[in-house]
DNA sequence: ACGTCCGGGACATCCCGTTACT
DNA sequence: AGTAACGGGATGTCCCGGACGT
């Protein structure tokens, strides 16, 4: 049991059990004694592994949240052949997804919520963060404006913040609502918003005709 | 010194340090010893106003954070000649107001990401001040309509809750950053989003030739 | 039990038992629970009425030890017809005095050794304490001068600092050996040291004669 | 790096670094990671050569404090033409030394207020390093019989047990005061305390008419 | 001879809410 | 309406020592 090549085993438990809890109750609520209880470990263990709860708090949104934006919404725009309908698509199939109180919501919205102003190191990370998934929205909006889809004169960084924004937002609003509709209502606004950042010519005329 | 009276004062002041605290900190970090010390009255008092901590915290969301709701977004679009305008011009004061730590980001989010998965009471009451939200959105929109600046076809309830949710999430970015952008970009986005929602001959040659 | 009238009593069985358990393990590995429970208390009881275990070792070093030195140390030098008498008869008597575990040692030296180089606040307030008891000393010693049982040009200041230095030197040693021996042995001692004191006259013959 | 040999040197190591750990805050409060971190090794390596923190403690005192006793206290009378005067030159040494918190205060004192009444062992070490030191000191008083410095009829072992006493005493005040004040009226006492013991003719007459 | 991982348990602190009292 | 004393319990942290591997 305490061969040295568990180690990394009971690591990758704790920080599992520690981004439930987390994600569950918040940050700060979040009890040792639960997460240590959840991975199935002691506390002894936990302290070998993370200097703190603050620590292990950190691990959690530098790894786990981290790996799971990049799964969750980098990923599917990052080699997609339409970048804005893959991000668009991303967006549906949050809003048809299991509607369970883990699968909806976003993590990093939790916490940004709760630690911004309380931790500045959990400040930074999520910053850090939010700007990697801005970063990926960039690079979809780049190529959307190589293919055409978007008019060369956006300010696409700007564009970034606020899809970014509206897709956290709507998250936490799915979470509060216990549905996925807002992410519903999202994938419709930012199509709509897409439209408008399109050239001239490529404005489709089918759109304005279609009730949404 | 207890002179009849006295009784609402203290009561609001209990308000007041409640809602500070839970903005700062979180409802469920939020200390009652501390609320009581910033109120400058003791526990039996509070007991005595409210039954525990949870109908204090109710107490804040249904009085405070929706007296807070009306004046900061609701009020500012209820009149305006245009709406939509007043809507975007909210945004814009607000990315360019104080960026205190307090005067950013919204409180009601911040409740929302922590207490609507652990207690439903809490859930509800943010849901029901997200949904005034949204009435006063789909009002405006509503008179929008009334003038011509949106499209009849527009399913206004979406929309609004597409609004809702990029201003949530804008805020809740802003906090994060600790500076007003995101609320720019937030008022740029949703100022193109409104364009994509204009009759077809309304839609401004200029808008398109704008770097933005 | 509750009532306003107990505080006072609470309070004394906390500092009571404080002063027990920090004499008898030190004041770093008391335990609180040990020290609530021999008071018959709770930690809540505890903690409303010290902010902290340092704050109770405060209060025990001000209160209880402060009473305890001069009750045994000072009081019976203040107002004796030959101070220098009384003081070695202190001494004897404690040599004498029950050799319990609790009646023996010094409760100042225990802590000053222990805290001294730990907390500036425990070796200010221990520094206090034997400024006090140093005064004591040096009041009988002027009276002793006045008496003419010792030399004008002594240093007090400094006999007594030697006195009070051999004293504690001496309890700290009983202790240790868990008997009065090196209380006697001070007794003794100091007796010598105060015949060297004395004007030329004074000194007795038969001191000399006698087996010490 | 694992030459054989190198146990030796962890051993001593770790003897150093507990004595530090000890002398600095106390045996009970000294942390065994604290100890390893400082002595460069891991805990693996401190339970390999020690059974326990116990039995460190014990090495500590037979080993380090026993040498430290000799060479600051009783060498430097063991050979000297004049032992009481190397005895009284040894305090005035102290007394004059840097006043590092840690060249001052007495390492032997702080252990047997600490842990006399606690753990049976360390009393029963700390006894036989007192009886070492007052071995020390009546051979010293011994050969200043001999030197006929000292009366023949002066029990030499309670005179001892006065002198450590107040040196003990002595060293603990100097180490709460941060000064070696305390040791410089010990060494004064002690001078005018031998005095007292010296035969009728030999009594200075100058000694009485200087200030002291 | 010594490093790593971890178990079991104690520790000081804090917290919410109640009771007796004014 | 408001206060002070206090109960019962949970919290994060740390700590000693042993099991296992090399």
């Amino acid at each position: 049991m305490k061969t040295p090549g568990n180690s990394d085993r009971t690591r990758e438990r704790l920080l599992g059990a520690g981004f439930h809890e987390i994600n569950r109750r918040g940050f700060q609520p979040a009890s040792i004694d639960t997460i240590v209880g959840e991975a199935g470990v002691t506390k002894g263990a936990l302290y070998h592994h993370f200097a703190s709860k603050q620590a292990l708090g950190y691990a959690v949104v530098d790894e786990v949240l981290q790996a799971g934006l990049y799964q969750r919404w980098l990923r599917p725009i990052e080699r997609a052949a339409d970048p804005l309908d893959a991000l668009i698509g991303s967006v549906r199939k949050a809003s048809q997804g299991k509607v369970g109180p883990i699968d909806i919501g976003c993590p990093i919205n939790n916490l940004a919520q709760e630690m911004s102003a309380v931790d500045e190191g959990f400040r930074q990370r999520i910053c850090a963060l939010y700007q990697r998934w801005e970063a990926g929205v960039i690079r979809a909006l780049e190529r959307g404006q190589m293919q055409a889809r978007v008019r060369r004169d956006v300010d696409v960084a700007e564009a970034a913040t606020f899809i970014v924004a509206s897709l956290a937002g709507a998250l936490g609003l799915a979470k509060t609502r216990k549905n996925g509709a807002p992410l519903g209502a999202c994938a419709a606004g930012l199509t709509h918003y897409l439209e408008a950042l399109r050239p001239e010519g490529r404005r489709p005329a089918s759109a304005s005709s279609r009730k949404v």
